[in-house]
DNA sequence: GCGAATGATTATCA
DNA sequence: TGATAATCATTCGC
């Protein structure tokens, strides 16, 4: 403040004669005493406040001598030490830096959740990586895995919509088009740098009328840089909190199980009927497995889970499958008599394939004698010997039955599928094989070829 | 409410 | 990669 005297007096004994719009006094240079000057500083003063009340050409005339002034550098100095030394320091006082090291971790998060980047898919790869942490693939998995996407698309969608909003905001404020400052790549930025220039270009066109160092205007600069920041990062920040939120319900969702339907009755029976009919070799090929998945409308997966639970529970636990055995093998036996009593075309609407090496299974016979009958012997089927062997399948079956006495008898009957069917490494063999219908190739008891346990 | 049954998940192995 | 074994969590029948 004690520049002041100084400098007014530097400039104190100037003439401002030519200047229109300057009192008269101040023209014809008769002001040199202090109390003089000192008045007309306050003239000066007053015309600048005063002018908005003028009408606009008057105040542009002003405007425009008062530019031209000689004393305005030395008062705008003045004012502008003023201003620096008083409000703006305490300003400057108050700012912070920018937390970079956050930001760029949020930006490192929203990358790598697939919100912020190059949309491939809405974050297709977060998704995965969640869907990954369980290896089930059923139909809840899935559609589980494309709600998750489709609500990161959406997320992401908002992110770059508010994104967005900064470009158009300053859009509407106007473009200068002077790209002067290259802060960090991404729409928030882009959109500051447009509005900071927009700013710049303002503060120094009011420069000329109001007192503005070019100090104050870089600090502007910084301001403005920093609010963008702080947009930026709340928007970060709310878009990842988003993110994690989602996550969590989606991985919450899959650590508490989902809930468990049990099969229908039918499927339970396509299933078992499959599983007792190749019990030698419980193993269904992929396609089998897809065949048996489409006629019971489940998954493959979920038909691979019940055999592999199924194969588990049936050896820990064999006497206690014996009745189930023995029903299945009724079903077998009963579907055997009709099959034969009407013929064999007329319920064998497909030849059974020979896919895999589990022995054959078409689902069209799923509870056949066809298919059946086959796998009581252990056999793969052979397609071209269908109208051969039905007959003679049909009858060994019947002899088996005999032998043992007849599924009615649970004693007997649980002869029908011997806990042979696994052997001593724990591995399954030819258990559906009874003595009197083993396969001459084959000794009792002996590991099927097309064993793979 | 309890226990068995059962579908799903996970770790491990060949 | 598929199978096994153990286990979990839910459903179901009593």
């Amino acid at each position: 403040m004690d520049d002041q005297p100084r400098v007014m007096h530097s400039h104190a004994g100037v003439g401002m004669a030519g200047h229109p719009g300057l009192p008269q006094h101040m023209q014809d240079g008769t002001g040199t005493d202090g109390d003089g000057r000192k008045q007309d500083i306050g003239d000066i003063l007053q015309q600048i406040m005063t002018i908005t009340d003028q009408s606009l050409d008057e105040a542009q005339a002003r405007k425009h001598a008062l530019n031209c002034h000689r004393m305005k550098p030395a008062l705008f100095n003045v004012l502008c030490e003023i201003k620096e030394k008083t409000v703006l320091s305490i300003r400057g006082a108050q700012e912070e830096e920018p937390p970079d090291a956050q930001l760029m971790r949020l930006d490192n998060m929203l990358l790598a959740e697939g919100v912020s980047g190059p949309e491939k898919g809405g974050g297709s790869a977060a998704a995965a990586a969640a869907a990954a942490a369980s290896s089930g693939a059923g139909s809840d998995n899935s559609a589980e895995h494309s709600d998750y996407r489709a609500k990161l698309t959406q997320i992401r969608q908002i992110y770059h919509t508010e994104l967005e909003k900064y470009e158009q905001m300053v859009s509407k404020g106007g473009r200068s088009g002077n790209q002067n400052f290259t802060g960090n790549a991404g729409y928030g930025m882009q959109a500051c740098n447009e509005f900071t220039t927009h700013v710049m270009n303002l503060l120094r066109e009011q420069s000329r009328t109001r007192p503005i160092s070019p100090k104050e205007i870089e600090r502007m600069v910084g301001i403005i840089h920093r609010k963008f920041s702080s947009i930026q990062m709340q928007l970060k920040q709310s878009t990842c909190e988003a993110v994690m939120i989602l996550r969590s319900r989606f991985l919450d969702a899959r650590q508490v199980q989902r809930k468990r339907r049990n099969f229908n009755k039918q499927a339970t029976e396509i299933l078992n009927e499959y599983f007792y009919s190749h019990l030698s070799n419980p193993y269904p090929s992929e396609e089998a497995k897809e065949e048996l998945a489409k006629k019971c409308a489940i998954t493959v997966s979920q038909v691979s889970n019940w055999f592999g639970n199924k194969r588990i529970r049936y050896k820990k636990n064999i006497g206690k499958f014996q009745e189930e055995a023995n029903i299945y093998a009724a079903k077998t036996a009963v579907n055997a008599s009709h099959a034969s009593a009407h013929g064999s075309q007329a319920n064998s609407p497909s030849t059974p394939n020979s896919a895999g090496s589990s022995g054959s299974f078409n689902m069209s016979n799923s509870g056949d004698l066809f298919m059946n009958v086959q796998s009581f012997n252990g056999d793969s089927y052979q397609g071209a010997q269908v109208g051969a062997n039905v007959q003679s399948q049909v009858d060994t079956l019947r002899h088996v039955i005999s032998q043992t006495g007849g599924y009615s008898d649970g004693l007997a009957a649980s002869q029908m599928y011997s806990p042979q069917a696994i052997n001593a490494n724990g591995g399954w063999q030819d258990a559906t094989t009874p003595s009197s219908v083993t396969s001459p190739t084959e000794g009792p008891g002996s590991v099927h070829s097309d064993t793979s346990n």
